[in-house]
DNA sequence: CAAAATATTAAACATCTGTTTAAAATAGTT
DNA sequence: AACTATTTTAAACAGATGTTTAATATTTTG
């Protein structure tokens, strides 16, 4: 009788567990097998290598980082509600993958012979139409200045450092999980809040 | 002839650039030894297990990270006004850490035997009057009402998310370090602007 | 200077690391 | 059934890991 789920994906499936928790240096293969109740040798006959194995990891990670944005630009909504509903989904997929967040950052800025540059964001997110659609607000004053940059780096900030910064928060301002989680739902608030009067300045009585 | 420097202080400077910039789990001591011209003996004689020399550089980490805001709140200056200078101070001081946010988020995320709660933070800053400050204005509606947490946390994304994502941004937009640090200078303007406008409303006219 | 305290070294330790090997078990095919 | 291909296993590999030891060098002290 054929399992459910086979031996590569489990492997896999522990793996990513394991990668996003611990990070690349701060795990073993052995400890991948043992979460995937598979055999050591097993880890490097599907995938060759830990570092190999890692690289698949971090790309799918990656990928789902910015299926969120694409999702959403690519609907037909002005720029205003596109914002409102992305910083929703944001914290939405977030709040159920938090290790996400510091986990990408861990990992891009770690020495390794991996290329972790380039994994088609730009041009995904450009496809969207959502740069075409912020330049064309821009020139009928609807939008505030701003150049890629800035503005994807603004977004990002406010989006992800909340969750990265969970366990410092709650070591620096004295916190425990149940104080935490409602405080990061306000937040999410003041950031729709905040970016979309300060991107969207003349429609700026954003308040529900 | 005595050293300048002792051969204590040379280890410890040479774990601090090391470990920050690999992590706790991304070097050895062997590497830290080496870093300092030193034998790997040495490393444990003076600071008796990695942990605890890790630990040491930690917290040193952590105090240069508080010591900016406990000077800015100390003055004798209006809430906008700080958030001005603090949000320039900390671009300042992060340009020449840059590796400083990530390495405290991927160390308080880590599982460790170290306690890492509690480092002091809030007590420095509470001492400083800048909550009894902000509850006075908030009464006076000078400024809007958010509590402790998402104030820090707005503070805070928006100042050590851009140093930590560097390389994430430069691999998503294609981009250089010589076109990184231009933006990251107009980042700290939006910013800026940004908090300022939404946490004072009445005051919102603070272009430059 | 001699004695004691401190600093430094090379070597060893036990364990863990990523990876490979070679044999055994299982599944698929004819 | 027998043969082949695939999957799984335990064991071994060479090297790295944190830490300790015991001997040597240096400095401090009397």
């Amino acid at each position: 009788m054929k399992k459910d789920i086979s031996t590569e994906d489990k492997i896999k499936e522990a793996a990513r567990a394991v990668f996003i928790a611990k990070g690349f240096s701060g795990c073993s293969t052995r400890e991948i097998a043992k979460a995937s109740g598979m055999n050591v040798a097993l880890v490097n006959y599907y995938f060759r290598s830990k570092s190999q194995l890692f690289q698949l990891i971090f790309n799918a990670a990656m990928e789902d980082f910015t299926n969120t944005m694409v999702e959403v630009f690519s609907r037909d909504l002005t720029l205003p509600e596109k914002m409102k509903i992305l910083i929703e989904k944001e914290y939405e997929f977030l709040s159920q993958h938090p290790e996400l967040p510091s986990f990408i950052i861990q990992e891009t800025n770690r020495e390794s012979d991996i290329a972790h540059d380039n994994f088609g964001f730009f041009q995904k997110i450009s496809n969207t139409g959502i740069f075409q659609q912020c330049l064309e607000a821009q020139q009928r004053g609807e939008m505030r200045e701003i150049n890629i940059f800035n503005l994807t780096l603004l977004i990002i900030s406010n989006c992800h450092y909340p969750f990265m910064s969970r366990n410092m928060l709650k070591g620096m301002l004295k916190l425990n999980d149940s104080q935490l989680i409602p405080n990061i739902e306000i937040h999410k608030k003041h950031v729709s809040d905040l970016l979309i009067a300060y991107l969207f300045p003349k429609i700026s009585n954003n308040e529900e």
